[in-house]
Parts: structure tokens; sequence; C-alpha cells
DNA sequence: AACCCGGGGAA
DNA sequence: TTCCCAGGGTT
């Protein structure tokens, strides 16, 4: 664990630079393991005015663990509405639950039990423990590879095991210990405000003369990475069916997208596929059997949907119906009114707001 | 180690 | 279009 003379003037540089550079958020304004935690989770993958208005209005409802640990998953989710990744609101009412469990409702301060908590990882852990006790844990995340890959010219991919803990070990040594918590958000910070992934100004950077990417013209080439993501087409069909002022919702299960949130019922097809293909499936014919007359309308084109995975095409058909079919009775009965109270995909929301917007001109 | 999980902003 | 964002869980 050498600390040497060089890191030390790295970490010191980075100090200064976070001192009057570094942006007024929220979360910084507390000391509270709580409120950091609720942050960290927001701001996984997510970028910071993206979660902002998030954050308000979940900390304004769970104020703290034991609210969140009384409340039910379907209003976490509620407020996770629109956010992504939903795991991390379910994974936050279940360590929420687990912290009056087994640590008394007080939020623990030892990292391997921090580290226990569902939806904290290696990172998390290291922020929660580090801003709020200043303990010495290096933070790694996005801003961190890409600092230190170019401070060092580390070509070692970052999405690769032994590339994680080769930047784990280096973000260690780097960090001076003493100012553990500091140290990790001014190196974040100079990655997300001066050290950024596409044309940085390394003109105006404090490190130019210590960073050897810099020096080796070579600063667009770092972090390298290794995967390339794919994506495939997905062909959904949502039926908003109308019946008596209500209509019906499915909760999603696990092992696919949008776990825990509700949409109508859905028939995906392998294919593209119209109207008219749609109603030779087995699912809709299962669907609509017993349900009399069918008055169907298109009230908006085709939505394409994309995911960092996956393209939604995505038709939604409003079907009047004259019976209540014997395969409804598996789906939920909700009055439309009621849809709003319920967390849904995004792109469903998309729709009912078209949709609201058609009836209202 | 490979794959899955959302949505949005910036270039 | 492409990249990537204060990542984590599952298999």
């Amino acid at each position: 664990m050498s600390h040497l003379k060089k890191e030390l003037k790295t970490s010191n540089m980075l100090l200064d630079w976070y001192k009057t550079n570094k942006r007024a958020l929220p979360w910084r304004e507390s000391s509270d393991p709580y409120i950091i935690w609720i942050s960290e989770i927001i701001l996984q993958q997510t970028r910071v005015a993206q979660g902002m208005d998030y954050f308000y209005r979940f900390t304004e409802r769970f104020p703290d663990v034991a609210s969140l640990a009384s409340a039910e998953e379907d209003e976490v989710l509620k407020y996770w509405q629109g956010l992504g990744y939903y795991s991390r609101a379910r994974n936050l009412h279940a360590a929420a639950k687990s912290i009056m469990d087994k640590f008394g409702g007080v939020f623990p301060s030892e990292y391997k039990d921090v580290l226990s908590l569902k939806g904290i990882g290696e990172y998390t852990a290291a922020a929660i423990v580090s801003f709020v006790w200043n303990k010495p844990y290096p933070v790694v995340d996005g801003n961190v590879f890409r600092v230190l890959s170019r401070l060092y010219a580390v070509d070692t991919p970052i999405d690769t095991t032994s590339g994680k803990k080769q930047f784990t070990e280096l973000a260690g040594i780097v960090m001076n210990p003493e100012k553990a918590g500091a140290h990790n958000q001014a190196v974040m910070e100079f990655g997300a405000l001066q050290c950024v992934p596409q044309n940085p100004d390394c003109e105006a950077c404090p490190l130019k003369e210590c960073c050897m990417a810099y020096a080796s013209h070579t600063v667009q080439s770092f972090p390298v990475k290794q995967n390339k993501t794919k994506t495939r087409p997905r062909y959904f069909h949502y039926l908003y069916i109308i019946y008596k002022g209500q209509t019906w919702l499915s909760r999603r299960g696990k092992k696919d997208i949008w776990e825990g949130l509700y949409e109508f019922p859905l028939i995906e097809t392998e294919q593209p596929a119209d109207f008219a293909a749609l109603q030779e499936t087995d699912a809709f014919r299962h669907l609509f059997d017993g349900a009399g007359k069918l008055n169907v309308s298109v009230d908006i084109p085709e939505i394409k949907h994309v995911l960092s995975h996956q393209v939604l095409h995505t038709a939604f058909y409003r079907v009047e119906i004259e019976k209540i079919s014997d395969a409804l009775n598996s789906y939920l009965a909700v009055p439309y009114k009621d849809i709003e109270r319920y967390a849904v995909p995004r792109l469903v929301h998309i729709y009912l707001e078209k949709l609201n917007g058609n009836l209202s001109e």
C-alpha cells in the first residue's frame, strides 16, 4: 500500500480542482447515509440531470429507512416510474427491510455490511462509507476508469475482470486515504466535468503535465473497451381493452424487462405483424374467445421504443368488447381512470399521453 | 466470463 | 447513429 509522492500530488491537485469546480448538488448537503444511499442508487448509470427530480420526490415520500421499509413495493416502483433499471427500486425496498431486520433500523457503517445489502455493489459500498464516514475505500465508476486510464495510459479493457481488478488497485494507490471521501468525489466530478468522454479540453486541464495519454496524444483512445453491445428487435402488440369503464392490466414477471411494472395484455410475435396477422394468432383468439364482437381502433401509429439491448416495435390497439372473456379473468381488472395509479413502462406512459392528447383535440 | 436490465442526453 | 451515464445481479 505505497502512497507515493507523485500520487499524493495528483490527489491534491484533484482536491484543489474539486474545491473550486464542484457542482452544488442536494445530496452533497447531507451526511445522512440514507440520503447518500438513495442518491447513489438513482445515479447508477443515470445522469445527474435525469435523476434530480426523482431524488427530490423519492426522499420526500420516503425520508428514512423506516418509511421506505414499511411501504408497498408497488408504491416504491411508482416513484421510480420512467427512470429505468427498475431492479434498483425493488432492491432499495428489500435492502430497507433488511436494515430494519438485521441492523436494527440503523444504516450500517461497516463496508462488508453495506456491501451485503441488495443493490449495493463494490462501487456503491465504497461511495457510501467514504462519503459519510471518510473510510479509505476507493470508488471505481465510469469516471474513475476514464480518468485513471488516461492519466496512466492503462490499456487494459475496463469491462473485464482483470481490468476491474487493476483499476481498483490503481484507484487505491492514487487515493489519499486520509481524505478518501473528498478524493473519491473529486475524481468522479473531474471525470464528469473536465476529463469527459468526447473531446475533452486538455489544454485547460490542471493535470495535463502528468497525464501520460496527453503526453502521447492518445487521450481519445482511452479507456479501452472490449465488448460491443448488440440489439435485437421485438414486436409488441398491446391490447387496451375497454368494457364498461374498465380495462385489464398485468404485472410483468421475472427474467425479462420491466419486472414488477404493469402493462396492458401483451401479445409478442417473432416477426412484424399487422392487425390482420395478429388476429390469426392463438394468443389473440384465446384472449378474446367469448368476448363477442370486437370494436377495434388504432389511435396512434406504431411506436419504436429503444432500449440498451432491444428495439421494441410496438402497436397499441384499443378494443371495445361486448362480454368479458374467460381469458381476461387471469388479468387485473382496473377502472381505466385508475391506470395512473400503477407503475407502467415509459412506453405505455407515452401511449396514454398521446391517447389523452387525441381525445382532448 | 457473458449476459441482462431503461431511458435519455450529447456529439 | 454512437457513446455512455456516481453499476449490479444472474447464470
